[in-house]
DNA sequence: CAGGATCCTAAACGATACTG
DNA sequence: CAGTATCGTTTAGGATCCTG
């Protein structure tokens, strides 16, 4: 699927690109990382996340679910409820966040907070 | 500079952004990877990552050196001579790019290799 | 409440030609 | 050799409205 015509540089001997992948673009590692911590409903990751738009939230979800990386639970009532978690496989990018997250309170100077 | 147009989400708590703002992108990560290897000139990286365009690859290395991460050394001789390297702070994203590649490694089917 | 549909913008990416 | 200039393409991201 999508992640096939993404792939460019198998050629290369670059492994990293595999991951970049996933947790690339502008909002997906923070989707994970808040997941990191528990799991949340639609309008709590929107909530949670400021400045998302719906639309491009949902399209996240739905590529780290295809992914593997998140697991989508619908409960059918009314209103509708969903949760998001990670998977196995999406847990198993802790030692990931962790290390980008030590490296980047190492190397960023101040926050822009507004 | 700007990174700051660029760093949209110090609002959360999510420090990964920072980390991903530099690494991120489509090419970054490779450039830095290679050049966690040894240094090299710039038609030599022109060579080792099959599909950049001349144009992109100038303008990533411009801005991992406005990053600090690398650091560009020209030889004032013809035909011209530039050595990319880098700089002590590119080089302790050491970790983070082993986490990345062993996280990819274990977690990505056959790379398409063509 | 969770999101799909639609339309739009900005920026990233890219191919080719050219220059000091 | 190491780029820059120019132009074109692609796509991520976004605003708004609508629906089961």
């Amino acid at each position: 699927m999508k992640k096939i015509e993404k792939r460019y540089f198998a050629a290369c001997d670059c492994p990293i690109t595999a991951a970049m992948d996933i947790i690339g673009g502008k909002w997906k590692h923070i989707i994970i990382w808040i997941l990191m911590d528990e799991p949340k409903r639609f309008g709590e990751l929107h909530k949670t996340i400021p400045g998302i738009a719906l639309k491009v939230l949902s399209r996240q979800l739905k590529e780290l679910e295809a992914d593997g990386i998140i697991i989508r639970e619908a409960f059918p009532q009314v209103p509708p409820k969903v949760v998001y978690s990670l998977s196995e496989k999406g847990r198993s990018l802790n030692d990931v966040m962790q290390s980008l997250a030590s490296w980047s309170r190492a190397n960023i100077m101040e926050p822009v907070i507004n």
